[in-house]
RNA sequence: GGUGAGAUGGGUGAGUGGCUGAAACCAACAGUUUGCUAAACUGUCGUACGGGUAACUGUACCGGGGGUUCGAAUCCCCCUCUCACCGCCA
């Protein structure tokens, strides 16, 4: 969430970044938190004297008994039940204001960065550069559902079967595919810098809230009600919360993660040609990066986030393009956002691969997530995150693209991974 | 799942009602000494929210929540977690 003082400091500007992210009712929410703010504050200030008051006399019963000065004592402890039955009063008000507080800060998105375009939908994204070539296919190139069932290597109606849609069972050179590509993934991560961690599959509540998932997208998530933990949608989560409730040291930012876990989404309301194949799963496989930086730092390691990500998409000879997302587009916890496509080329679309974001202190400030600057000041760190890369998609685009007569060839750097050069 | 023991600052760990926001030691940081390293010595060393230009200062926090009391790390209740043993088990 956001930081207060900033809301207070920066009205205006924070109003217009709210704008650009067609948050609605953006002046007048604002206007709540900062009377609540006042509020409370006042209201904090009052209590603090009436605990004072209390302590005080505390101390001087406890002085009196010492002396043996029992009468005294007596007529001091009759004083503090005027005191206490205020304090009370005002300290059920304190709670009330900071609840008040907290849950209108948690309405409110991430401030988008100067740099995010104006705009509403996906249509509004700027494609700020795009590379590989778009292979020319033959009439007859089939999509990648369709190649997957030629070659035995994903058994989408098995998955039906089992568990329901969206729950593929991969086969074969299928599934080692799959396991050839976050092999592939993890060790160029780990050459990168990113230290490998492998992070449990079901959060708590509080990890949910830490990275902004709850409330906002309570129902994308399949919720394990018998021990209220929820499945991950992303490795975001479990990762980037090893920093809640954690002060770092400067000299150790930024830190470098990276992790491979299946995504469980529920995607509900998603329907028609999205959902076709491999387009949107409700599991998948996916690795995922994570850094932990000083502000100052913090967008210089989001280009390298996505300079890393370009040439692993790059590695795969894949074709692609990078979008800066528009702030109608970018997400709730986003201050920037680069989205990944590959062109699948029988399908003749751009899917999302990659998503790469700096939220700022917006997931900080609810993880308290902070680094002990050189001088020994305290300040909130900026977290980011990326795909590098979500499988299923770009599994779709190599078998698309890489489709020939003789079967699909595999891209060289996989190879020593898959063991095999050809699906056929 | 059962039984028992625990949960205190970066770590170890003292603390059973007022002198404890918290001993001591270790680590860390700064300094003195030193040809260098080491050692020794001195000092600093939790977080949050307030007030104050500032020096400074108020309040809260000893796993979480509630209660008793003028006063709680300390007593009571509930919850969570950790450890040990048993049971079950990849």
């Amino acid at each position: 969430m956001l930081i207060i003082k900033n809301i207070i400091d920066n009205r205006d500007s924070v109003i217009r970044g709210l704008l650009k992210k067609h948050f609605h009712n953006a002046e007048q929410i604002i206007e709540q938190i900062i009377n609540t703010d006042i509020e409370r504050r006042n209201i904090q200030k009052e209590l603090d004297t009436n605990l004072a008051a209390q302590n005080k006399i505390a101390k001087q019963i406890g002085a009196l008994m010492a002396q043996g000065k029992r009468d005294e004592a007596e007529v001091a402890k009759a004083q503090t039940s005027q005191y206490k039955e205020h304090g009370k009063l005002l300290a059920d008000k304190l709670a009330e204001y900071e609840n008040n507080l907290k849950e209108l800060l948690w309405q409110v998105p991430n401030i988008p960065h100067d740099s995010v375009p104006e705009g509403r939908t996906a249509e509004d994204n700027r494609v700020e550069r795009s590379g590989g070539e778009i292979p020319t296919m033959t009439e007859d190139a089939l999509p990648h559902w369709d190649l997957a069932k030629r070659y035995d290597l994903i058994d989408f109606e098995l998955g039906v079967k089992i568990t329901g849609a969206g729950f593929p069972v991969y086969k074969g050179k299928g599934a080692r595919l799959q396991r050839a590509l976050i092999n592939f993934f993890l060790d160029e991560a780990r050459n990168a810098g990113y230290l490998e961690v492998e992070p449990p599959y079901l959060v708590n509540a509080d990890s949910g809230y830490g990275t902004g998932q709850l409330p906002d997208k309570e129902g994308q998530m399949y919720h394990v009600t018998a021990d209220d933990l929820y499945l991950i949608p992303t490795a975001e989560i479990p990762v980037t919360n090893i920093f809640r409730d954690v002060i770092l040291q400067e000299k150790d930012l930024p830190q470098c993660l990276t992790a491979y876990s299946a995504c469980f989404r529920r995607e509900a309301g998603s329907y028609g040609k999205d959902v076709r194949g491999l387009n949107r799963l409700h599991q998948f496989n996916k690795v995922e990066i994570v850094r932990v930086d000083t502000p100052k730092h913090s967008y210089q390691s989001l280009d390298e986030m996505v300079f890393y990500v370009e040439k692993l998409i790059g590695k795969l000879q894949l074709p692609y393009r990078i979008l800066r997302l528009c702030g109608g587009d970018i997400s709730f916890t986003s201050s920037l956002t680069f989205d990944f496509e590959v062109y699948s080329a029988a399908q003749k679309r751009w899917l999302e691969v990659s998503s790469v974001s700096n939220f700022e202190s917006y997931q900080a400030n609810r993880l308290k997530c902070r680094y002990k600057t050189t001088e020994g000041k305290i300040e909130l760190c900026h977290t980011l995150n990326g795909s590098a890369l979500a499988l299923p998609r770009i599994i779709a685009a190599l078998l698309e693209n890489n489709q020939t007569p003789q079967g699909i060839k595999i891209p060289k750097a996989l190879v020593p991974y898959c063991g095999f050069e050809w699906i056929d």
